[in-house]
DNA sequence: GGGGAAGTTGAGCAATCACTCAAATGTGAT
DNA sequence: ATCACATTTGAGTGATTGCTCAACTTCCCC
C-alpha cells in the first residue's frame, strides 16, 4: 500500500541531522535512517540521492545553524571582544542533556574522516575555515575599533579561538559538571576580555 | 598450503594501531587488518578474539606510549611546571608527516564512539582520565614545591592542560604550518611557565 | 472523468561485513 | 622416525551494508 503523506523536508534533514551528529557518518546505517525519517529507501534517495549527499546536508544545515549563533551573539554584545567572550560563556548555560554539549559536529566529522572518502572530512574542514574567518572578522573589527592593538595578529587569534573553542567543547562532552565546566569557559571568556587596550 | 612464519605480537599490534589510529574503529575492515597485519582471518581470530579486542588492545598499546612519552618529558625537565611546558612545545616540533599530528586516538575514539557500543568510548575516556590525573599530579608536585601558590587547584589546571593539549591536537591536525604551530604550542607553554610564582 | 506526472513502497539486489572451522602443516618430544 | 600438538590457512558462514526498481497510489490538469 504506497504511498503514505509525503515527507517533510525540513523535519527530515533535521531528524538526519540529530541521528549523524550523535552517530558518526560511519556508524550510522540506511536502517537507521529510514527510521528516524520514517521514510522508505526509495523514497530516501528519490529525496537525497544516497547517503554522503544526506550527510553532506546535513553537515551543511549544521553549519549554518552554528554560523547563525555566532553572528547573531556578536551583533547582540556590545563590542566584537565582548561578543567572542560571550560566545564562549553561553557554552557553560547549556543544559547537561542539550545535544550541544556532545562535541562539534564539524569537529566529530574532520576527525572521523579517513582518505578513502575525504570528501566529507574536506567539507567539515571548510565549514570550519569559514567559522574561522568568521572569528578573524571579529577581531580584525575589534582592532579597527581601537579594542586590540594595531599590531594583533587577527588570523591567529581566530585559530586560537577555534581551538580554544573546541577544547570546550570536548570538555563538554565528558561527564562534566556545569560549574566546572562554566569555570572552564570563564577562564578563556577572561583571557578574550584581557586582550582589550585601556581605553584611556 | 598453510603454516607461513609465526606472527609477530608485537608487529602485528603495531600495525593494527597505525591502521586504527588513522582510519578509526567503524571505517576499519577485517580486509584491511588482514592487509596490514599479513594475517589471514582465522590467526587474527585466534590471536585477538575478535575487532573489538584488537582495538581495545591496541588503544592500551597507545595510552602506554602516550603516558611512558608524558613521563619521561617531565622526569627530563628540571621542575613540574617545566617540564608540562617542555611537553607542549614538543608538539610543535612534530614533522608533518609524524602519525602523532593526525590528532591523539583517545580523543579520535572518544568522539567517534556511539552509545551502541559504548566500551570503547569508556575505554578511551578511562585511559584520558589517566592522563588527566598524572597531569593533576604534575601540578599538585609544583605546589609542594614551592613552583605554584598553595591555593592552585590542581585537578582544574589538569582538565584545562588537557584542553589545551586537545586543542593544539586538532590544531596540528589541520593543514598548518610548523611555524604558526610553534607559536600556538609556545602561548601555550609560556601560559603554564607565567603560573610559576616569583622564587625571592 | 481520464491520463500523465510525481512520489512512495518494500522486496530484493550485489557487495561487504565480522567471523568460523575443517583441513593442512610445521614443531618438538620421544 | 613417529606422533601429538599447536598454529595457520582460506573458502565460506549468515547477517548486514548501501542501494535499485517495478509496481502502485495519489494528485493535478485538461
Amino acid at each position: 500500500m504506497p504511498r503514505a503523506q509525503p515527507y517533510d523536508r525540513d523535519a527530515a534533514l533535521d531528524a538526519a541531522l540529530t541521528l549523524f551528529w550523535r552517530k558518526g557518518y560511519y556508524a550510522t546505517s540506511l536502517k537507521d535512517i529510514e527510521a528516524a525519517l520514517n521514510m522508505k529507501p526509495g523514497s530516501i534517495y528519490a529525496a537525497f540521492n544516497n547517503k554522503e549527499t544526506l550527510f553532506g546536508l546535513t553537515l551543511e544545515r549544521y553549519f549554518r545553524k552554528q554560523h547563525a549563533d555566532f553572528v547573531s551573539t556578536l551583533k547582540a554584545a556590545a563590542s566584537p571582544l565582548q561578543g567572542l567572550a560571550d560566545y564562549l560563556r553561553r557554552f557553560a548555560r547549556l543544559p547537561l542533556d542539550d545535544p550541544q554539549r556532545s562535541s562539534c559536529m564539524l569537529v566529530k566529522t574532520l576527525l572521523g574522516a579517513t582518505e578513502q572518502d575525504a570528501k566529507l572530512g574536506e567539507l567539515a574542514g571548510q565549514y570550519i575555515d569559514q567559522m574561522i574567518a568568521e572569528m578573524a572578522a571579529a577581531f580584525e573589527l575589534a582592532k579597527q575599533l581601537g579594542e586590540l592593538p594595531g599590531e594583533a595578529d587577527a588570523a591567529h587569534l581566530a585559530r586560537r579561538y577555534q581551538a580554544d573553542l573546541t577544547a570546550l567543547g570536548f570538555e563538554a562532552s565528558r561527564r562534566i559538571s556545569r560549574e566546572e565546566l562554566a569555570v572552564s569557559a570563564e577562564e578563556l571568556a577572561q583571557k578574550i576580555e584581557a586582550m582589550r587596550v585601556r581605553q584611556t
